[in-house]
DNA sequence: GCGCATTCTCAGACGATTCACAGAATCGGC
DNA sequence: GCCGATTCTGTGAATCGTCTGAGAATGCGC
């Protein structure tokens, strides 16, 4: 099987292109030990891209294909916490759920889910501090989210603020609120992710290609430029007028950093 | 086809054109042994090239023609990275990679791939945290970036940060950064890279066609003394106005070593 | 359902980079 | 000290990568 239903322009680069990030592992469990994901999905190639951006984060991840395997795995590997699509072949996400809660009643759980279908079903679950994405989703916004509901429950130390920094600017993941030098900034949302990823990744150059592949969503089919014009709108709303954070480096890609004294 | 099971520590340096380096093994596992790579490439004379220079490495290498050999390779040898063409006669490199992540989750994986076809085929596959290098690629763009996911994914012992360092001149693998005593130097793309080799082998002679079969892609057609002109360029960037760092061994080639006292 | 906000494509402009060529400078041997 | 070989470097042209304006398409809030 394929792991990967993607189609995308990558960037072309042809010296250096992509470039791997830093294995974060920012958030550990109380004794040390990687946080544990448990991955339930039916699709083999979305569950596969999951796990693999999930174990970059230096987290423990598991996959499992159907309702009545995950609830046997949680039973199990105890996970700190569930990625849960709601449409699985044997049973309903919600069913799946009540279950889970039943065995290990304080995991907290991602859900994945259609657009369309969120409305009803989904709604009062962020409630009870599960939370959910829509398909299609990207992945800074799954690893984000993920965080958040590790960081809130507590499963993991909290060495991890929602509040990123690099130099006076400020991004703050809860409020999704941005200022540089203590003045708001609106961002739209793909703003918004985008800077996050550069944010998280201070002093290291990302290549286009990554940066499609992590804040844009899955399916995205598109031209590979789109990351330079938002690199484009990001610097208008940043580095406009004041000493630039945001940088190209030619044929390798962008970094942010601190802005130079000079 | 080509498999060439062996495995070997390169120690001699040959004469002329070939890579004499320095056997430099600054990465092995945990345990101290060498890190062991697997190539897999059905175009021979490629994957002699990749083999040789990643001997040369000190890592253990080991090649496979198609993809059926390569998982059967890849469960046996159970690697420490894999290096992989995505075009491969019996399957196709992204079902490669699939069918690998399920058998060994976590080996990072560095793609070949034409500059054309990076467009939608890639995508997706810098998410997992590993990357890739596009043909026709320079050996030292290889050996880099195969450094960077073994640094990363933790199996080798990271004896190496991603700073180089000859006297007071220091490369910033990650961020692409270079200073000399403190001061930021702008550096281009083929600079950057010529550099880099340099310092990785300081107070080494290294002739000319070393550094072309090394910094230049393998199809590079042009003049020879594009070296000079290149080492002409850093000079007038890094030993201006101080003691020189770049020297040249005439008839021999250029080394570089921290700056003389005097 | 209307209008504003957002996302994205396309294509031209611009600047940076790479490289060939050729003459100038330097070195080493005699 | 002279000569040939080697290395250095200025010039310029072609190419490549990036940036950005204009506007079409899509989505979202009211």
């Amino acid at each position: 099987m394929t792991t990967t239903p993607i189609a995308t322009t990558a960037s072309a680069a042809p010296h250096a292109a992509a470039k791997a990030t830093a294995p974060a592992a920012d958030l550990a469990r109380p004794d040390g030990s990687p946080v544990r994901v448990l991955v339930v999905d039916d699709e083999t190639p979305l569950a596969d891209l999951l796990s693999m951006a999930l174990r970059y984060e230096g987290w423990q991840v598991r996959t499992e294909g159907d309702g009545a395997s995950a609830l046997r795995a949680a039973r199990e590997s105890r996970p700190d916490a569930v990625v849960l699509d709601v449409m699985l072949p044997d049973m309903d996400g919600l069913e799946v759920l009540a279950r889970l809660r039943r065995e290990t009643p304080d995991v907290p759980v991602l859900f994945l889910t259609a657009k369309d279908a969120v409305e009803d079903r989904i709604a009062g679950l962020t409630a009870g501090g599960d939370d959910y994405v829509t398909k299609p989703f990207s992945l800074e916004e799954v690893v984000a989210r993920l965080r958040g509901l590790l960081r809130r429950s507590g499963a993991a130390a909290v060495r991890n603020e929602s509040l990123l920094t690099v130099g006076d600017l400020v991004l703050n993941e809860d409020s999704h609120e941005v200022s540089r030098g203590g003045v708001g900034i609106h961002l739209t949302a793909t703003e918004f992710e985008l800077l996050r990823y550069l944010m998280r990744n201070p002093r290291r150059v990302l290549s286009k290609a990554q940066i499609l592949d992590r804040v844009w969503s899955y399916d995205f089919g598109g031209q590979a430029n789109v990351v330079e014009l938002y690199i484009s709108y990001l610097r208008r709303k940043i580095d406009v007028g004041r000493p630039p954070m945001i940088h190209t480096r030619r044929g390798a890609g962008y970094l942010i950093k601190p802005a130079e004294a000079a």
